[in-house]
DNA sequence: CTGCAAGTTGAAGTTCACTTCAACTCAAGG
DNA sequence: CCTTGAGTTGAAGTGAACTTCAACTTGCAG
């Protein structure tokens, strides 16, 4: 009871259910090794995939997203922490991404908008990478990309 | 054709579907008038609405919370600067949280993870508030509180 | 060896955030 | 007035991310 976890364990301490854990290893996020009798016994490293996964979660990244990500570490081997930081470097860009939009909003909110002027849209936000046709949750129609520069 | 836009022109800028501006409109997120025909118009200041509400939902806002935040703001009046200062700050702290959510991710992987400790858990993400037993998307289940700092 | 909590599977159900469809009406140009 | 594109509604469908359920098996403590 050192070496592996169980499935409860893994629950307990990343505070996902397991009925989560489970559904996160059909989706290829996480694996598992199997005890004779079936039941999964989870190597600690799994720990840190799972608190990956979450952490990405909550800011509003797919769990595809997060598969692939995930994929680029070796599958044969544990990964070592320089396997992460490679991760990390592929990772790095988006979290960037996420942290400008973040910063940009709150800023937006008491500054651009401060100054009176009367569109998101506009000030610092009217710049091209800014588009707000981007990615959501749900089914998403195809729009022939927004005009969200005029007026 | 100045002062209200239809919904085909909120959509085209806003780079959001009729059929989820019709939606947000229902879960009471966005408001518009109505025409002697029943069809929307759109104050200009709805645009701005509209840009909240997007870029909180990619960053991981259910609409729910959105809605609540948006409630801060007057519905008898247009919404002046200050107003929406006001929500900014209610907002802000929300926001911060996720920045730091994503910063810490962000170092930690080409940080802590590379200093050679175990788990995305311990080092500088050990402290209480870090519970990664959060808000996440689906149904949920209440579990009795992760242990999430042993070992 | 017995009991029982914890584990297993597949199938079905749930919530969120939409889209799609059908059937219909409105608005503006010619 | 007629057409046509844009708008309207309600109901049903979709995909993601899970949970719940039923029926069953494992693993460990006593």
């Amino acid at each position: 009871m050192h070496e592996s976890l169980t499935i409860g364990q893994l629950s307990a301490r990343s505070g996902v259910a397991p009925s989560a854990l489970r559904y996160y290893e059909r989706l290829g996020l996480i694996r598992a090794e199997r005890t004779g009798g079936n039941q999964r016994r989870y190597a600690r490293t799994e720990l840190r995939r799972v608190a990956f996964v979450r952490i990405s979660q909550q800011v509003g990244i797919s769990l595809e997203e997060i598969r692939e990500a995930l994929d680029s570490l070796p599958s044969s081997r544990t990964p070592t922490p320089d396997d992460w930081a490679a991760l990390s470097s592929a990772w790095r860009e988006r979290l960037d991404e996420k942290i400008r939009l973040l910063g940009k909003l709150r800023d937006d909110l008491d500054g651009c908008i401060g100054c009176g002027c009367l569109s998101l849209q506009r000030c610092k936000l009217n710049n091209p990478e800014d588009s707000l046709a981007g990615e959501g949750p749900g089914a998403r129609l195809v729009l022939p990309r927004a005009d969200v520069t005029r007026e």
